[in-house]
RNA sequence: GCGCCCUUCGUCUAGCGGUCUAGGACGCCGCCCUUUCACGGCGGAAACACGGGUUCGAUUCCCGUAGGGCGCGCCA
């Protein structure tokens, strides 16, 4: 017997695994993490018609990339099915449970008129108390519980504090199907019993949940493991998370380019706090994380600051790093491939000698892909429109006279051609930027860029004058 | 309808009876840096939902009201 914690991430697999989800997981692995304990994986799928496989890897997968990880093998709630028929022909016996042969159409009847008398239990318990002899021939019953008729009940939660129920709100619920398979109410208690849980740390939707759940526990004579309902994720107007909002799977914050780091950093922080601290390292967030400091109302997702926190992450990242994210990235990001295919040693040498320049403008991965793409594209490069409208023909006529005084630099890197540069807009008296932004256009094909003597030193001689003499006009060229 | 939970700047939050002319972060605005856009630096606007109590004193405690959320399945 130990007193160690041992903590859950227990997902339905019926989808992805959502923003909410992921954020659970988090705090339970941050527990867990932070105590030596352990986090255990259990996969809800006693729900035959939803549950697939392919959302228990997607599941598994976005896992595996927010960096959060499980100890010993996963638990498949419905192989434990027969476990879970065993307690309940045990809460039988013990008198804890009984049969109920109402159809789906009486408990229908049942609750409308509930809801109408203003009643909270909507079962009406017929079947607590009649004899084996009443059931009627050829119905399957379900087994239900007995909850208690009078006194509360009361869940101690690490976050909502002391939550009471007065029994008589709460009714009977169904423990076994008809057909003999397990309700999720008492393959939660039963799994979280035999997995040894010492804290379940879940979203507060399953809040009036753990009332019905302590009785179960109660009357099997059970320890309840300490709660923590943590309040859901809203969407930015207050309302449920929807798909527009951000209920995204976390593989599609991946492909939006954003960093585990920085994810987990921005979920911790939502609807937890830590005095004024913002940035937490890992190991940072496992040491401070605790559920005190948990709130109690609802967050708003933000992607606003969620980029904040990224970009944050990504200028903190070592240049070579961020270049393997990047590729790490490609397979999940529709033009992954032919970028792929681009990124010969040359180039990706380019990028990552152009990264210092690159991340500092870069709020995502995908922003980053995107200011590099100068360094991608092969010659002649694309331009865009308003980078095109700085290339008038005075402009083309300046960079061609710019390209003569090119040929006096001797040492090509970043100083020697701003010096040069900076002499050239000198002679003419104009000013730095009548050169400097044309020069940017015809180089990067864009308006906006790293410094762009950088730019001149990561492409080289070679590829600038020629970038240049794709754009340039020239008295030799013209003739 | 019944039950439970929530309510500090637009957003995430600090605050756990006097330190609050309410702090930080994102976003926004302005200035500086600067060949561009960023980064960075500096500064600014911006909140205790409302009404009653309790108290010498309420953002902090209690009760209502309003608003929001969740639950009430032979789904999980």
């Amino acid at each position: 017997m130990t007193d160690s914690v041992v903590t859950r991430f227990a997902p339905s697999p019926t989808g992805f695994l959502h923003i909410g989800g992921a954020r659970t997981a988090l705090f339970n692995w941050l527990y867990a993490r932070g105590r030596g304990g352990k986090m255990l994986l259990r996969i809800e799928d006693t729900d035959r018609q939803r549950s697939t496989d392919p959302a228990i890897a997607a599941i598994l997968d976005g896992l595996r990339w927010l960096g959060v990880d499980w100890d010993e093998e996963p638990v498949y709630q419905f192989a434990r099915a027969a476990r879970h028929r065993e307690v309940a022909e045990q809460l039988l016996t013990s008198g804890h449970a009984y049969r109920c042969y109402a159809t789906p159409e009486e408990l229908e009847i049942m609750r409308a008129a509930a809801r109408q008398e203003g009643r909270g239990r909507l079962y009406d318990g017929r079947w607590r108390d009649r004899e084996p002899a009443d059931a009627p021939a050829g119905v399957k019953p379900v087994i239900r519980f007995r909850a208690p008729l009078d006194g509360e009940t009361i869940i101690d939660d690490q976050v909502q504090g002391r939550v009471t129920w007065r029994n008589d709100q709460l009714d009977d619920l169904v423990l076994l199907r008809s057909d003999g398979t397990p309700t999720y109410m008492l393959a939660v208690v039963v799994d979280d019993h035999d997995m040894g849980i010492t804290h379940i740390i879940r979203g507060d939707d399953h809040l009036t949940n753990a009332a019905r759940q302590r009785q179960i526990y109660d009357a099997m004579g059970w320890a309840v493991p300490v709660m923590a309902h943590i309040p859901l994720i809203h969407g930015p107007d207050g309302s449920k998370l929807s798909k527009r909002h951000g209920a995204l799977g976390v593989d599609a914050y991946r492909s939006m380019g954003y960093l585990p780091a920085a994810l987990r950093n921005y979920l911790v922080r939502l609807g937890w706090s830590h005095g004024d601290q913002e940035v937490f390292s890992t190991e940072e967030m496992i040491r401070a994380f605790d559920m005190p400091q948990i709130g109690r109302s609802p967050a708003r997702f933000d992607f606003a600051k969620l980029e904040h926190l990224n970009g944050l992450y990504i200028r903190q990242m070592s240049d070579e790093d961020l270049m393997a994210e990047i590729e790490a990235l490609l397979p999940y990001i529709p033009e992954g491939a032919d970028i792929a295919r681009r990124l010969t040693p040359d180039v990706r040498q380019r990028i990552v000698t152009a990264m210092p320049g690159l991340k500092a403008r870069a709020k995502t991965l995908l922003e980053l892909i995107d200011g590099a793409a100068f360094l991608l594209e092969p010659r002649p490069i694309s331009v865009q429109d308003k980078a095109a409208a700085l290339l008038t023909p005075e402009a083309r006529a300046t960079l061609g006279d710019l390209l003569e005084s090119f040929q006096t630099v001797t040492e090509w890197s970043a100083a020697a051609t701003e010096n040069a540069v900076r002499q050239f807009a000198e002679q003419r008296g104009v000013k730095l930027g009548t050169v400097a932004q044309p020069l940017r256009a015809a180089l990067t094909g864009r308006i906006t860029s790293p410094p762009i003597f950088d730019v001149l030193a990561v492409l080289g001689r070679d590829e600038s004058i020629a970038r240049l003499r794709d754009q340039a006009a020239t008295a030799t060229a013209a003739g």
